[in-house]
DNA sequence: ACTGAGAACGTTCTAGAACTCTGG
DNA sequence: CCAGAGTTCTAGAACGTTCTCAGT
């Protein structure tokens, strides 16, 4: 999800926020296996070993054995990744689960996660706590509620990351989606001004034609003059209905897989609605070549038969303001 | 202790042992684990990996990565040697410990040991059981903890399946409109082309007045029929510069706040970064009244100065993978 | 034979228990 | 010394798969 120019960022974000809270947040509270962790994770020294997970929540040992051999050895006492593992259960890491769509990090790969261990979060950090024991052998009951309100918190909060995360994520989908849509207004406009040059300068060649053929008719010039008047008026028109001459090579087969994708099915939670976008045609400014002033308009499906004459500012699809 | 001699002696009254207890003791009251343990041991083929103890009393797993990632398939469906172990200790194995003096298999050794378990003692495996559950509950207080638990149980997992949702219809969201922008890219391409078609139908305009008016000043035409034929040719040629003519009003004013909205930030979740998209240049296609090869590239906001001769697929925005 | 409920076993993730280490 | 954290080995718990066997 994260494309490289963010990443980019993120790693140039990444060495300041790290000088920054090294001497603050991680350094005060924050216990040791946790500052530990993070810095092994964000070290992209060995980032083909381990690293942030892509949502930036969770950390993934893409390759165990390898962190076992040379990253483990740098912080802990042992090599061991079961010791590893047991430590984080202690400080209620939990490991995510691999599904078969779920395979992002490899098949060896350890993907774990910490409602408050996350990317660029440092000051998150000092949140997670060693689990303590539930050393309340004699005190009979009260073990069952303590323990069921320490799970209760844990998943609370890690509900409510997600939650955050998922709210942040869509605030930011809808302003790309709004992005997307005024880039595609203006196209609109800039297409129905086009269209509209195209339509003078179709009726400016017919004039000319018509002139040229009247001139021709009154004046006794040469018969050379007049077929060659004729010929290049017939190419002229060719050219302003688009189709032949200068058509931009490929741009077919650029078009085409993109009228593919489009079949993918519903695009919104629990919508069904069809995109106003770009028709099945395959192309997006229509057959033109079959049309002399051919309609730029790619319209809604609910008018398929637009009146030639109504052409001016055609509406590609209405954005939501 | 042991002599290559010795070996190919056991080696060879290994097979007549294996041939004669795998129909008797092996097949028949010892567990489907400890068969598969004992065969794994015995295979000469992973000696490397796998072995007998000096002592013929215990196994040592000399490479637990190799054995993870070659002998564990052959008999499990994983590979993950932390399973292997806990099966270990079901059938009441322990791990022996790897004191200074006892690292005679290597650093990364782990030996395991039953008293069952002997090498060319296959008659002993049917005494190896899994142990028992130490099933002493009482059903009495279950319901009451069990009865709390459920109704936040109900919740909790009623939210997380909505956020599993939501995840998921995001992903989806995400997804197309990578499929919107890519068709958009398509679109602008398209736009391009056509511009680039319009231009060169303006060259063939000029070049067609330009003949016409030769050949009227060569002919002996009326001056009428010059001069109108002159304005008619000036007005197309008009036309073909796009800047004019028939130029959509107010495109300036709608095409900007595309440049504005664009700084708003990352896309995807989770992420940080800038979005790669429309620069805050204005116009999708560049003014073209006043470069005839316009670019109608609105790029990155990274590159401030485009070169004005790198026009070959401009980029409108960078959309994520 | 077919079937389905339950037992036994396998796999995974997490926790318990016992030990060591370390700093005040 | 001793309390807390780290390390190691083993066990618990949940869930999935396979086996079994009675009842049809």
């Amino acid at each position: 999800m994260s494309t490289d120019l963010s990443q980019s960022i993120q790693a140039d974000m990444q060495s300041a926020v790290d000088d920054k809270f090294d001497m603050f947040a991680m350094s005060t509270g924050v216990p040791d296996f946790v500052k530990k962790l993070f810095r092994q994770v964000a070290d992209e020294a060995h980032r083909d070993i381990v690293c942030w997970g892509y949502e930036g929540d969770s950390f993934v040992v893409k390759d165990p054995n390898e962190f076992s051999k040379f990253v483990l050895p740098q912080h802990f006492k042992h090599n061991n990744f079961a010791s590893f593992v047991r430590q984080l259960n202690k400080y209620d890491f939990h490991k995510v689960k691999v599904t078969e769509e779920n395979k992002r990090y490899g098949d060896e790969a350890w993907e774990f996660k910490h409602p408050n261990f996350q990317h660029n979060r440092p000051d998150l950090l000092e949140k997670i706590k060693r689990k303590i024991p539930p050393k309340t052998k004699s005190l009979g009951g009260l073990v069952n509620g303590r323990h069921a309100d320490g799970e209760f918190r844990v998943i609370t909060e890690d509900l409510q990351s997600q939650i955050h995360l998922l709210t942040h994520a869509h605030a930011e989908v809808t302003m790309y989606m709004h992005q997307l849509g005024k880039q595609q207004q203006a196209m609109i406009d800039e297409l129905n001004g086009l269209k509209k040059n195209m339509q003078t300068q179709d009726q400016l060649m017919e004039e000319f034609v018509r002139y040229l053929v009247n001139q021709d008719a009154a004046s006794n010039g040469s018969r050379s003059s007049i077929s060659a008047a004729a010929a290049v008026a017939a190419a002229a028109t060719g050219i302003g209905g688009l189709g032949t001459i200068g058509h931009v090579p490929g741009i077919g087969s650029v078009v085409s897989p993109v009228g593919t994708v489009n079949g993918v099915g519903p695009l919104m939670v629990g919508s069904d609605a069809n995109v106003n976008g770009a028709a099945g045609n395959g192309s997006f400014l229509g057959d033109s070549s079959s049309n002399g002033s051919a309609s730029l308009c790619v319209d809604s499906q609910l008018k398929q038969q637009q009146p030639p004459q109504q052409t001016q500012q055609p509406q590609l699809c209405e954005l939501p303001h």
